[in-house]
DNA sequence: ATCCTTTATTAATCTACATGAATGCATTCA
DNA sequence: TGAATGCATTCATGTAGATTAATAAAGGAT
């Protein structure tokens, strides 16, 4: 805990020198080249943006009280990542790449916020998302998710599947080893 | 569940019936009145609207293989409630009337969603359910709930909120004395 | 190569919550 | 007024998944 306190720290402090370096050399649209393991944006951070990932892939994950992390979503290529907070709140969300990756980042202003499909396409995954959470067993979401994304379980270590789905990794490899016996 | 069945059919039909009257008299912009308990969407219902509540209070739900229901938005005066998946899809949530309520029914065309801001807080506000699902316990739940929505509390069944919840009322009922004992 | 760290697996125990059943209260309807 | 229905509460038991710990396997860095 201490630990992770200490190394969320260093990413804020990490953050806000960037975030004076834009302020003085605004631009709107930017493409980044990320190398896997950096922090894109952490939990705290204002003035947030979008991602739009050309290549690679990304996550967004939240950390509970415990220090535990929660993954929120996986952006392969093609997919956009965000913070769903307001522009001018905190955000409540880390993004991370865990991939070596290629991203478009931009200002989330709503009002150039051109593809208005892909966002309600977003509120229905999301929706989707609370009723598995809800309703359906670990071994159920699993299986939801190897349908719904199968080349993401061949491109992350299996904690972090385990960790989207809000279950732990040991609950995830005894699901897995039932799955293989039949 | 065969029961369940027959109300279901009971209500697809029910519905036929109407959208072959709107398409014989197309308005896209209607005030309807809804008594308490009237079902007013059905899973599996095409051309979904969407309805803003001027009055009474609305609830989304799902159910579950095992005919177990799961509530998945509450929707009070000022709310605006939809099943979010693509308008040309077969929608997933059933919406029903909890108190007698004076809803604006519209259709469900982005492009004349006005208010794009309102999308993107409904983003935030099923992002934080989705954390709130995988990482906190029912008792944090349950006292999230009702700060953010402390006028629902003392309008709908406990076994409503427990719905919300994602746990059962027995569950809730207990978390609720266990509370008041301190 | 070697060491070090992270990851996956397996098993034993623990716990939050589900399930099922019984009881008491309200509400509604005859 | 009483019978019927739905809701909340309590308790006894069951279970999915968490926790802890031990072991093995797989990268990564030097």
């Amino acid at each position: 805990m201490l630990l992770f306190n200490c190394i969320e720290t260093f990413f804020l402090n990490l953050r806000s020198t960037a975030s004076l370096v834009r302020t003085l050399y605004p631009t709107l649209v930017k493409e980044i080249h990320f190398k896997k393991g950096q922090i894109i944006q952490s939990k705290g951070d204002l003035n947030t943006k979008i991602y739009i990932v050309k290549s690679g892939l990304l996550r967004s994950y939240s950390i509970d009280k415990k220090g535990k992390d929660h993954i929120f979503m996986f952006a392969p290529e093609g997919w956009v990542i965000a913070d769903n907070s307001s522009p001018d709140q905190p955000c409540d969300l880390f993004i991370e790449a865990l991939e070596d990756s290629v991203v478009i980042q931009k200002e989330k202003d709503i009002s150039q916020e051109q593809d208005l499909k892909k966002i309600v396409k977003r509120l229905y995954v999301l929706q989707s998302r609370i009723i598995m959470l809800m309703s359906a067993s670990a071994l159920d979401r699993y299986q939801h998710f190897i349908e719904t994304y199968p080349d993401i379980v061949q491109r992350v270590p299996q904690r972090m599947i385990a960790s989207y789905l809000g279950i732990t990794p040991q609950a995830l490899s005894t699901i897995r080893s039932e799955i293989a016996k039949k």
